[in-house]
DNA sequence: AAAATATACTTTGCATGCAAAATATATTAG
DNA sequence: CTAATATATTTTGCATGCAAAGTATATTTT
């Protein structure tokens, strides 16, 4: 091997590709149960934080693909999680509200976060939070 | 909100499909020049240490899924970075060799690393090692 | 040795992630 | 006020990630 930086084992990058899939696939067990995938879970986890914003909003709040939101958002409405209405002052916007059975959603979801947490035994509290805030400081880069 | 267990902002696999999409998006530029794509780099970067390995080996280094990873080597193949020939020993196998051109392209991608480190200016040496610790705990409880 | 089972891959169908083009509506510039 | 430009969202085309089914070849069981 030439270089060493390009050695897989070097790379931060695969780390986050390996963990971030990783961690989406533990989640599916649960998911399937609520028949929701894992973004359309994210879109769920904004709703009931703040019902009722348009699509730029939830965009900004959840960084889903905004091509890839209309069809998600299309689905969750078919499902009748959600409905989405058009702003009267600006015909351009939409917003989404959350449906009787999306907010009743959020009661069989609560269980979600601890399920999923002791699939991860070798991280303990302090770690998960020293990973948020280094993520944080990546994030914080991107864009 | 009624479970703070569900707002977007503690949960760590968020960050994490953020900062993965976001990185990944951080390599576009460097990896358009060489006509790349993300994982199509992770498998070079897998040849480029180990070249000749068998496309289960591939899989096993790269994380990569196995009906992807049939037509990410079919599109390198075709674009002459690679070649796939069957064991004689065990049909049912394949090995994975680079090609000239493969091999070449090594010297063009020595310096994305680096080019990608810039992009990261909110992070140091010492914190770039702590998330990779981190991270490698969290794969560990994977699969 | 024939049948059952396991391995190594490939194929298929669905759900994104992403860039770029297209729409519709607002806002701004001249 | 009309043209140019900006904003909000959708559509399109391509490349995965993933589960499940399908193929071909090996290995194990009986």
């Amino acid at each position: 091997m030439k270089y060493p930086q390009l050695k897989l084992d070097n790379q931060l990058c695969h780390r986050l590709y390996m963990a971030s899939n990783g961690i989406a696939r533990a989640y599916r067990d649960s998911l399937n149960q609520l028949d929701l995938t894992y973004p359309q879970y994210v879109v769920m986890m904004a709703l009931w934080e703040e019902d009722q914003i348009s699509i730029a909003e939830l965009l900004e709040k959840t960084a889903i693909d905004g091509g890839a939101m209309t069809q998600i958002l299309k689905k969750m409405s078919d499902k009748a999680l959600l409905s989405i209405t058009k702003d009267s002052q600006d015909k351009r916007k939409r917003f989404v509200q959350l449906e009787a059975k999306g907010k009743a959603m959020q009661d069989q979801a609560a269980d979600i976060p601890s399920q999923i947490r002791c699939r991860f035994p070798s991280i303990n509290e302090q770690q998960a939070l020293q990973l948020i805030e280094l993520l944080d400081l990546v994030n914080s880069d991107l864009n």
